[in-house]
This record gives C-alpha cells, sequence and structure tokens, in this order.
DNA sequence: GCCAACGTTGGC
DNA sequence: GCCAACGTTGGC
C-alpha cells in the first residue's frame, strides 16, 4: 500500500466538500502536469491512503485523509471543450490525462499547517518541503503519513 | 536538441 | 500582488 500527499485549493475543493459529496467521494481531475498524472495513472492503487492538502489559501496544510477508491481511467474534462481543463491534444482513442475517484476518510480536528510541518526534523525529506516543489500529487512515506496524522 | 519566452504554482 | 521555481512551447 503506497501514501500520497495531494493538493487542492479549498476555495475550490476543500475536505468538507469531499465530505459532502454523494458516497462522500470525487474524481480527482484537472491534473495536468506528467509527473502527476505518472504518479496516478501508474502507482495509485485502491486503498492508498492520501493526505489531503489545501494550498493556495490562508493557512496551507494537511487538513485530513482521504482514500483511493478508484485507479486510473480518462479523465473526461480533457474533452470538454467547455472545461477548463480542455486540451485538444488528448482524446477519447488515446487520453493523454487521467483521474482517480477519492473518497474522504477523515477531517483533522485542526489543520496541520506548512509551518508546522516545517518545524520537524523527522520530515524533512519530504517532498512537499523541497525548494520549488510544486507537484499538486507526490508520493510520501509510510513514516511520514504516521508523523503527520499524529500531529492532527 | 537548445534555449528564450511565456505560463503556472503557491507561499508569503 | 510579488516573485522564485519549475514546466511547456516553439523557433531555429
Amino acid at each position: 500500500m503506497n501514501y500520497w500527499l495531494m493538493k487542492s485549493e479549498p476555495d475550490t475543493f476543500s475536505i468538507d466538500d469531499l465530505k459532502q459529496r454523494p458516497k462522500s467521494t470525487e474524481h480527482w481531475d484537472g491534473v495536468r502536469n506528467y509527473q502527476a498524472r505518472n504518479f496516478m495513472r501508474d502507482e495509485m492503487k485502491k486503498g492508498d491512503l492520501v493526505l489531503f492538502y489545501h494550498s493556495s489559501c490562508k493557512v496551507p496544510g494537511v487538513a485530513g485523509i482521504a482514500k483511493i477508491v478508484k485507479e486510473a481511467y480518462p479523465d473526461h474534462t480533457a474533452f470538454d471543450k467547455n472545461s477548463n481543463y480542455y486540451d485538444p491534444k488528448s482524446s477519447e482513442e488515446n487520453p493523454r490525462w487521467f483521474m482517480v475517484d477519492v473518497k474522504f476518510e477523515k477531517k483533522f480536528k485542526k489543520v496541520v499547517t506548512l509551518k508546522e510541518l516545517k518545524t520537524f526534523e523527522e520530515l524533512k525529506e519530504m517532498k512537499l518541503l523541497q525548494k520549488g516543489s510544486r507537484l499538486s500529487i507526490m508520493p510520501v512515506t509510510k513514516e511520514e503519513f504516521d508523523f503527520i496524522q499524529g500531529l492532527s
């Protein structure tokens, strides 16, 4: 089983939004970065756990936990001309972008903030904290996952 | 294949 | 709103 961190802008889609979806499940569309796509398409497995990270907001940080409930399949928003995520280079015959389904697992009582994360020696190696790291989907180790959950 | 120009991310 | 860092595009 693998562990991940997935970023979302809470003004657009927060952990509360995820919880409120039917079956507390939503497809993770709009990923348009090859590295993030490859993680999703090639390595994410059903049952993997996800740190749900709030980015580009007042208090960035890990807001809770979600779970992968469906493995990668073509991201249909890439086919939709009216979508912000439309990509003419992706077709149904040869899809370029993929998404997974993610289910709400739990919300932390308080957000484990980015500021806080930066203070721990144990998390020094985290991809999230590396300079210039901007990936919206990245792997975390079991140790990092457990440690962060322990902070909540 | 190089690289300049441009676009995006995301913390601050 | 600024800007550093990184990704993508496209001319050559």
